[in-house]
DNA sequence: CGTTTCGATCGAAACGTTTCAAGAATACGC
DNA sequence: GCGTATTCTTGAAACGTTTCGATCGAAACG
């Protein structure tokens, strides 16, 4: 297997190198005779085109990175899909990775897709990475911050409005006759945890007439939901909440299975909502309410947020901040 | 912000720029002295090594790619876990795309990669590219297929039996007792799907004493189950089947979650068993018996694999088949 | 002390592509 | 038939890196 360039089918198509660049990407109009022998030639020759060679001499590639803590969520992974058609309708491809949350891992790709002359970087993170994401731009390589507000006025970002999703989850509840009212969730250190919490509080003091109780898990898994659906189902009656808001599905699927189980009847014992809107929500044996981001708009817009930035256009302050909206079903449904 | 190269840093330490490749690739020994200065000028200058001169240079890239139809798949997830791990302990990066099992798409994808000369690839894909992967081959892009058996000798595959994960779930249906079972899923043009039923056949022959029912679902997603479940539990109690294999886990989530709610006890009337145990099968409101893939091990096995052959050393035939176990939980518990 | 070996360093060539300025060929208008 | 515009084509330079052979000083050896 020689490797073949450039060079070995003009070679062939007995043109010069220039031509068959210029038929690749129809820089310049190429004479019918000639494209058809070259053409041909790169047949013959199973001709690849060598990036690496293409990108040195352009200075740049055409592919954007979108590095995400967990590509098997179903949020990024939707989110992924409207990146990529969009990168796609704009010529470029897009390379993913998994950082797993985990800071090193995740500084390994940045330089990676540094190293490698990405166009831009979409990244969603758990961390305060805004100063790491500020050296790459300062050496050339724009980024869009995903899934939390930049405190830099300077650094894109993209995001969704959590205080306000977490007041609309329990005004909603609120709404529908609970009064006490109990936040599932943790840790207060990951931001938009805390930012739920805060809407959930804003609604109740709002309110007046309620009470919030917070019960903190370690992880927002669906585990968790059971060990607090089982919590709650040992109390007494009277003390447990009549209104719960999970800080996500997977926690709320947990507690509405366990509850279910233990004869707690939702909701009308106990009303819940959940949060991400996730796939699963609607599917689970008492329908979910959800809090729904704006899964497929996000991808796109955080696309054509990265794309204004390496223009050189990017809005100031460039912040898009996204409101989510609930979606009733008929775990609140009284 | 100028670009700043080798031969930048190189002026500034005042080195030759050979010097300066040597410090960063350790090629060659570089006195501490040198050392200092150099690393006090790629501080300064904010130098990022140019991986296309890099690469251009070398004539190959220190990157693999994986390939997958669904990326938020669990399935797909926990193996792309794996391979990272290996690979990175390889010294490789892994490069992942999304293929949503579209084929223009994939095609564009392992065009992509092949452009970018990675070293080699990792494909799982629902359809027939053997051929696609052999062009690659003769190209010199080596190649493994993930999830299916390869037919041919010379194209390295990593797979499980799907025949016999079929045959161990429909035998434990058998075991517990039941004698009218039914195979949900389809459609049977997907290998897997096909593997699965073939071997639910062999036990059910085997036993001589059961009946095997196909009831086909054109996806295999939770609603499909839903509608599946409604169908049965619609059906006169003695026509319904004691026991069910569903073709994945997905499925039989919807369906246990429809039967439970039209009070058809699970297991007593009818025990379920599903396929891949994802993470959500335990889960489940009556946690779900399942057929666990060898996830963790599958993915190291898969870089190992491609490894051997990027080397040359190809074991021959070049096909790793494992074995799936059963994971007996609460739905088939009599 | 002469010779050899070894460790550091250097400068230049090479990798495969795109682009640029310029040349060749063809068509056009008069 | 001549100048000129137009359409194609060309060869060479440049992109940033690694590597190779050469050079040089110092240490090791007898």
């Amino acid at each position: 297997m020689a490797k073949v360039g450039i060079r070995e089918v003009a070679r062939v198509a007995d043109v010069s190198v220039g031509t068959v660049s210029h038929y690749l990407n129809g820089t310049s109009p190429v004479s019918d005779d000639k494209s058809r022998r070259i053409q041909a030639a790169i047949d013959q020759l199973g001709f690849v085109r060598n990036n690496a060679g293409r990108q040195l001499r352009l200075g740049h590639s055409s592919t954007i990175a979108y590095v995400v803590p967990d590509v098997s969520n179903p949020f990024f992974a939707t989110i992924a899909e409207g990146i990529e058609q969009r990168a796609a309708g704009r010529g470029l491809s897009v390379f993913l990775a998994n950082s797993k949350g985990d800071q090193p891992r995740e500084d390994a790709y940045l330089d990676l897709f540094e190293e490698h002359g990405v166009r831009g970087m979409i990244v969603a993170s758990p961390g305060q990475i805004e100063n790491r994401l500020a050296s790459l731009s300062a050496r050339g390589t724009p980024t869009v911050l995903m899934g939390q507000l930049a405190s830099s006025p300077s650094q894109p970002s993209i995001s969704i409005d959590d205080v306000l999703g977490g007041y609309i989850a329990t005004k909603h509840l609120l709404d529908i006759g609970c009064r006490r009212i109990a936040f599932v969730g943790g840790p207060l250190s990951v931001r938009q945890v805390r930012d739920r919490l805060e809407g959930a509080n804003r609604a109740v003091r709002e309110s007046g007439a309620a009470t919030l109780e917070v019960i903190d898990v370690e992880t927002r898994v669906i585990s968790a939901g059971h060990a607090v659906g089982d919590a709650i189902a040992a109390r007494d009656p009277a003390m447990r909440p009549d209104g719960v808001f999970a800080v996500n599905d997977l926690v709320a699927i947990g507690m509405v299975q366990t509850l279910i189980a233990h004869g707690v009847r939702v909701p009308e014992e106990l009303a819940l909502t959940g949060y991400d809107d996730i796939e699963y929500a609607g599917s689970a044996i008492v329908p979910l309410t959800s809090v729904r981001p704006p899964h497929e708009e996000f991808g796109v817009a955080a696309v054509d947020l990265l794309l204004a930035v390496i223009d050189g256009e990017a809005p100031d302050p460039a912040h898009l901040v996204f409101a989510p909206e609930l979606v009733a079903r008929a775990s609140t449904a009284r």
